[in-house]
Formats: structure tokens, C-alpha cells, sequence
DNA sequence: TCGATATCGAGACTCAGGCTCATGACCGCC
DNA sequence: GGCGGTCATGAGCCTGAGTCTCGATATCGA
């Protein structure tokens, strides 16, 4: 079963169709690579409108199975995620991008709602960097 | 000393011009509140184009003087920065923005490299939440 | 099969930000 | 104080990402 399919049975499940052109950006999203941007998809599936590209992107993020990742210059790349809460580290040679997750992390966060009286509802944490084989091949 | 001042004297040091449209467009932002949007400074800067505020913005954060923050919704805000690397903390309800920095914070980046390989070079934290102030008001 | 309605696509629109280039303003030098 | 090189400006056009509208179409439960 491959992730499209996974998704597919995600969306019925939670009461959306399944339509042509949302089983198209499936495909198309599994052959673009660990991260793409909007007209990636756009590009790479003629015959979808761009409303509608946008529109499943926002679905698809809606229900989890697709996650947007800010890029060092602001700009907006999207991935399919894995189920549980991670963050991006991107390699900004070659653009390779990973998943972590990190309990020292959530300590941050419960340390920051201490000091401040804040309740956090959200945060956004993305790291640059470069890869250990782009250090070598630079070295 | 305003904090206008303080800017004057590091675009001087650094070789830059001091023009009328940049001493304007640096006491606006001191009356603009803790972020703004960079068309708020368009909009509170009558006559200085709108060319001129974005390239303004853009060396104000090469020169370190004011900081971009990614708002919960991926729209990007403006703040006169501190000198030290730190941190947003935003108040969603009230709008509310405060720096933090944290120890912990680049223990966590230092782990993140250590499990990777990777070698860090830049980040980004926006945390999200509500301030003590709105979370009394809404009880 | 049928009908209600979720979804689609085309295209115009918005909004942030960038680029160009002729004009104008700074400021170091004499 | 005046000059001139060059940095900075602003008007307007351009781009890219994303949104909205609305008539047409496809999906799926009954």
C-alpha cells in the first residue's frame, strides 16, 4: 500500500470525496522529492487547476498528511509528514530536508510558558544547515 | 538618545548614507508599537516610496536592527530588534510580542547536529500562545 | 439510478515584495 | 563654499504565491 493510498483511505474516513484530481496530487506529490513547492504540483499535473492544487494542499494539511516548511529565504515548501509532531532540518547546499523531534524541545517550551505566564498554544522551529555530505564534498 | 539615534549612528559607522527618507522612516517605526507589517510603514510614511521602505526594512535587518517574525498565519511582521539573538514569544488574542532567549534552546540545536551530522547554521523559533493578561480576561 | 451537494477549473484578483532606471541628494575633497 | 562621484530614491511595472467566484461536473449514499 503505498502513501497515496494511506491518505486516500485518511480522507474517506474523515468524510471528503475521492475525486480524479485529488488522486492525481497524490500521485504527483509521492514523485516530487522530500519537499516541493505549490507550483511544483501545479507543473507536474496538468489538467489540475491551480485553485485546486492550493485547495488540497490546505485539505491535506488540514488533516495532517502534508505539513508547510518556511525556507531559509521566507519563502513557503510543503512535504508529506509523518504522523507525529516533528520539525525540518534542511540542508541549505543541497536541499535535502529531515525530519527530527525533540523532548529537550517541549522542556524549552514549558520553560518559556513559565518564565512569561504564557499558555503556548503553537510554535514554528525550522533548522538550517548543511548536510555531513556536503561538508565533505566542501571540505 | 532616541532608539532612532542609536540606528543613525550604526548606518553611519557601517558606511551608510543618512538620507531623509531613512531618518523618516526610522521614527515612524519607532511609533508603530512592538511589530508591524511593512506596508504599515508604507502607509505611516507618506512620501517615501514603497521601494525605498522595503529596501529600508532589508538593511535594518542586514545591519541587525530590526528582525523579521513569521506570524501564525505565514505572514511575515517587523520589529525593532535587541542586539543579542533571542526569540518571538506572540500573544495571538491580543498581539501582544516579547523577545525570550534561551540556554536551552542551543542545547537543543547543539543535540540536533550532534544525532545529524549536520552543522548548524541558522534557525528559526516563533512560539505562539496567549499572554497572561488575555488568558484572565477570557476566564 | 438519481439527486443533493461537494468539488472542480478558468481566470481575474490581491498582496508582499523585487527590479529598473532616470533623477536627486550626500558628503568628502579642494 | 562649491563640486562631483556615487549612493539612494521613487514611480511604476513585474513576479510569485495564494484566494475568490461561479457555472459546470463528478461523487456517493439512498
Amino acid at each position: 500500500m503505498t502513501s497515496a493510498d494511506v491518505i486516500e483511505q485518511t480522507l474517506a474516513r474523515r468524510g471528503y470525496r475521492l475525486t480524479g484530481p485529488r488522486r492525481a496530487l497524490l500521485v504527483v506529490m509521492g514523485t516530487l522529492g522530500d519537499h516541493f513547492a505549490a507550483d511544483d504540483v501545479v507543473g507536474a499535473a496538468p489538467g489540475v487547476g491551480r485553485a485546486t492544487v492550493f485547495r488540497t494542499l490546505k485539505l491535506l494539511q488540514d488533516l495532517g498528511v502534508v505539513c508547510q516548511v518556511v525556507l531559509e529565504d521566507g519563502s513557503t515548501a510543503y512535504r508529506l509528514a509523518p504522523d507525529e509532531h516533528h520539525h525540518h532540518l534542511l540542508c541549505v547546499e543541497c536541499g535535502e530536508m529531515r525530519d527530527f523531534s525533540s523532548d529537550d524541545l517541549e522542556a524549552v517550551l514549558a520553560e518559556v510558558a513559565r518564565r512569561t505566564g504564557y499558555t503556548i498554544e503553537a510554535h514554528r522551529f525550522e533548522v538550517y544547515g548543511r548536510c555531513a555530505a556536503c561538508q565533505a564534498a566542501g571540505a
